[in-house]
DNA sequence: CAAATTAGTTGCAAAAGTCAACTAATCTGA
DNA sequence: TCAGATTAGTTGACTTTTGCAACTAATTTG
């Protein structure tokens, strides 16, 4: 009998944790951010011109959700909503200098807590293990291989 | 500027890329579990005796939570619920006929599912990322040391 | 230009998760 | 020993997260 944890069985858990450390870290530094917030600020910072479907194509969420998380996003006044000049469907998202402010703490605190995460894990490690997750992320089949972020 | 995406952005995004190549494999084999129902069948049939308090602590979840998600497993007859002997306010949690059947289904897919999201790592790889997964799970100072499953 | 497609939006509902209160059983220490 | 603390399970009420379907307005395409 094969004994050995499935693999999603472990990596679920190893997630579920780190996500527990992250949000116990953040609240520690008073910053109210759920990680999909974290995460959608990080996306939103890191490309120019985005819309709402290109981050729901991106992440494989439903585009009513990322409507919804961005509203909130919105109401904190961290993101702005401007209408694309070419296509008057679109809507862009922009970072305010707040959301940007906001964004560089948790980035400051989130990279600490990758830190701790990692205590212990060589540099080249570190390296094979990002190669397998990324391995891993393509045999899904859903990753846009061109995917740059 | 440090342009590598966040640690629990990349494992974040794998983690729920693989989810759904799972599930939609599960759907594809006329599997009706949700993940979270399989790991729970997995952890069930793994251990003696278990109680859903045992579960909670293990998983880092509440225990209204897993109350619920094992009475679905109990809707299903894939488990039942008995009184420990020794102290009656502890119940046992264990697999039915039925329930180990159709965990055995799933475990095979799941492993399936294993494999494809591991094509084209070598096994010393899989072995080195396990044991980088294993390190960060401790790190979060959550994981129970003594535990083996 | 009519028909199909696309981006955003909204309503509805289901699933997932949290928190507090409660019961019954067990443990603990003065 | 037995009163008070603790533990496991349960329930209710609530919030958050998520997905689906329908809709509008703008754009693309044959």
């Amino acid at each position: 009998m094969n004994t050995r944890k499935p693999l999603l069985y472990l990596m679920g858990q190893t997630m579920h944790l780190s996500k527990l450390r992250l949000l116990a870290t953040f609240k520690e530094n008073d910053i109210e951010l759920s990680m999909e917030q974290f995460i959608l600020l990080h996306f939103i910072n890191a490309k120019e011109d985005l819309t709402q479907q290109d981050i729901a194509n991106h992440f494989y969420r439903d585009k009513s959700l990322i409507m919804r998380q961005t509203n909130i996003l919105i109401d904190l006044r961290y993101v702005v909503r401007m209408q694309d000049r070419e296509d008057k469907r679109k809507k862009n998202l922009i970072l305010t200098k707040k959301g940007f402010e906001v964004f560089e703490h948790a980035k400051k605190i989130s990279d600490q807590v990758s830190q701790e995460l990692l205590h212990g894990v060589t540099e080249e490690e570190l390296i094979h293990f990002e190669n397998v997750i990324q391995k891993i992320q393509q045999n899904t089949g859903f990753s846009d291989l061109a995917e740059n972020c």
